[in-house]
DNA sequence: CTGAAAGCGCTTACAG
DNA sequence: CTGAAAGCGCTTACAG
């Protein structure tokens, strides 16, 4: 009610509302001292125009919508922590969409769920679309296609090259720290995954198979549940059997398990078995010993993905915007689970 | 551009779109026969009410602002989630502002900082706040009377009981956990926190004072840093003189640390050390021993809030909401940390 | 129960 | 460089 209106800043100022209009938007348009005496007022009134009444006039929002797949796990929360910063820079806002957490078994149910979501997406009115989904498919793909805003798959990979995307090169990622282990002189080198398949990890079982195969060596993927109860359990069955030279593991909370497991049966780390996560979460600092992971600057990524849905939400209709796949550069931090 | 308007749906039933917009708002002003057509039209073009205009016209926006200090801590993105699911629930969807993370030091500028969000999520036309804050302050409780709507703070203590908030008591957890190891025959028992000041953690303080205090123990603060590698050399330097019969840790991960340091100098959890965590993270089931830890359902907490917020902004103007500062249960979650 | 019309607070061609 | 006016897509009294 006690909401300054762009009326109260045009009369204040003795100007039309248009003009104050323009001071907002295109102040180039408007005459140095008008502009200032109009900027004054507009600090001292506090004004801030309503977004919902700024979106329906000009069709655009400045907000921008979020959508995860879920907040808890980490490296999510990291991302949109990038995300929010870079908005903010930009003058952006967020919507966020946490998009189903149910019907996991159902993929029908959650593709019927997914094409509600992006309904709703839309009709939010948002200028463009932030996408984490790390269940990709191209069922996910294809409802893409209606989206009338620009959208950026963010540490969502997709080979498909005309979706913009901006992602970390787990393949080459896990080929490299294959790659160094067996040039370490180690020979049996397992990947240890979760039964569920997320697009992000089957990248890093391609990368390890490229290399071991490269290397004449043996490969061996290990399936387990995401649960900790459950995979402790899996892990104990297996220790007790046999164990690697090398344990690669695709997400550190699940290394810190498989090591926890090893060391209750004795397994000596790293002089028996040495191991290595992924993403380098503070999992990885407070296990012992201390984790070696594949640093993935998860942050850096929400950064970039915001950026470049800033270029495309705000490209002109004649020019295009190059460069819509981008990689984040990751790094292995080196700690005392590897020899 | 191909987005579906009201007037394509009032077209396509003809009838006015005053009438589908009742369908919409008040449905049951609609006469069955025609309300039916509608919807079902409404189905078939899967048409969806442009935000802003709706907002707009009825000052209403549903959508709530979630403002947060950060996402990372795993609290947090898990009171997001509960929020989330709520929303959806009950037909709201999501802002989030992500507070500055920078200024820490300097308190004038974080508080300038303060102003300047609630202008931006005031100006952003919501119905209505969630606000967390681990370091809520007199200051910040001020900001709070410009607000021209309902704000509910979630885990952000305050003693004004005219706030709508809900929280936890984490007083009573404290003084509870401390008076059960004290009855457990433990005499030197030490809490241990973060210098920086949060109000939840100076509850915990408080309660486990008050206990100590009752039973005619001398208590013990220990206050380090909240960086891993810091306090990771605090604890050391500590363990190495003296350690009690119990640490209190004000969060999981501090516990770890703690947890780590004493066993790395040979002292023997629980028999001769036992530790606590607040907040029951994946942090409690990867530390070795298993972390016995104050479970604190903070997803639920995000729900309740979510919960209390919708009732706030639904009321009528004549009725008014009781039980306007709610607690939500905490238990101990036993682990092998403690004998 | 339904329609015509005003209005929500802005933006942006169009004149001047 | 500035103002008057139309319009963005809805909601909601007000008549009927």
């Amino acid at each position: 009610m006690n909401q300054i209106k762009i009326y109260d800043v045009a009369g204040a100022a003795g100007v039309s509302l248009a003009t104050v209009s323009r001071v907002l938007n295109h102040p180039e348009k408007v005459k140095p001292a008008t502009r200032e005496k109009i900027e004054k007022i507009i600090r001292e009134l506090g004004y801030k125009p309503n977004l919902n009444a700024k979106g329906l006039a000009s069709s655009k929002s400045t907000t921008v919508a979020v959508v995860v797949p879920e907040l808890t796990r980490s490296s999510i929360a990291e991302i949109v922590n990038g995300i929010a910063d870079c908005a903010t820079r930009r003058g952006y806002l967020l919507r966020l969409f946490v998009a189903g957490r149910n019907n996991y078994d159902n993929p029908e149910e959650q593709l019927k769920a997914e094409k509600e979501l992006w309904g709703t997406v839309v009709a939010s009115s948002v200028d463009g679309v932030l996408y984490i989904n790390d269940e990709f498919t191209e069922e996910h793909e294809k409802l893409l296609e209606d989206v009338p805003m620009p959208v950026v798959l963010t540490n969502t990979p997709c080979s498909n090259p005309n979706i913009p995307q901006v992602s970390i090169d787990y393949y080459r990622a896990a080929y490299g720290v294959t790659k160094e282990m067996i040039d370490r002189g180690n020979k049996k080198i397992w990947m240890i995954k979760t039964i569920r398949n997320y697009a992000m990890n089957n990248l890093k079982v391609d990368g390890y198979l490229q290399a071991m195969k490269e290397a004449n060596l043996e490969p061996r993927i290990i399936e387990v549940s995401g649960l900790t109860e459950r995979n402790e359990v899996s892990f104990k069955e297996l220790l007790q059997k046999e164990h690697p030279d090398v344990a690669i593991v695709v997400r550190d909370s699940m290394a810190v398990s498989f090591i926890n497991v090893a060391r209750l049966l004795h397994i000596h780390i790293p002089d028996e078995l040495q191991v290595i996560g992924f993403q380098n979460t503070r999992y990885a600092e407070l296990a012992r010993p201390k984790l070696t992971s594949v640093n993935t600057p998860i942050y850096e990524m929400g950064e970039k993905a915001m950026d470049l849905l800033t270029s495309l939400m705000e490209c002109e209709e004649d020019e295009e915007v190059t460069n819509i796949k981008q990689f984040i550069n990751y790094n292995v931090i080196e700690r005392d689970s590897i020899k």
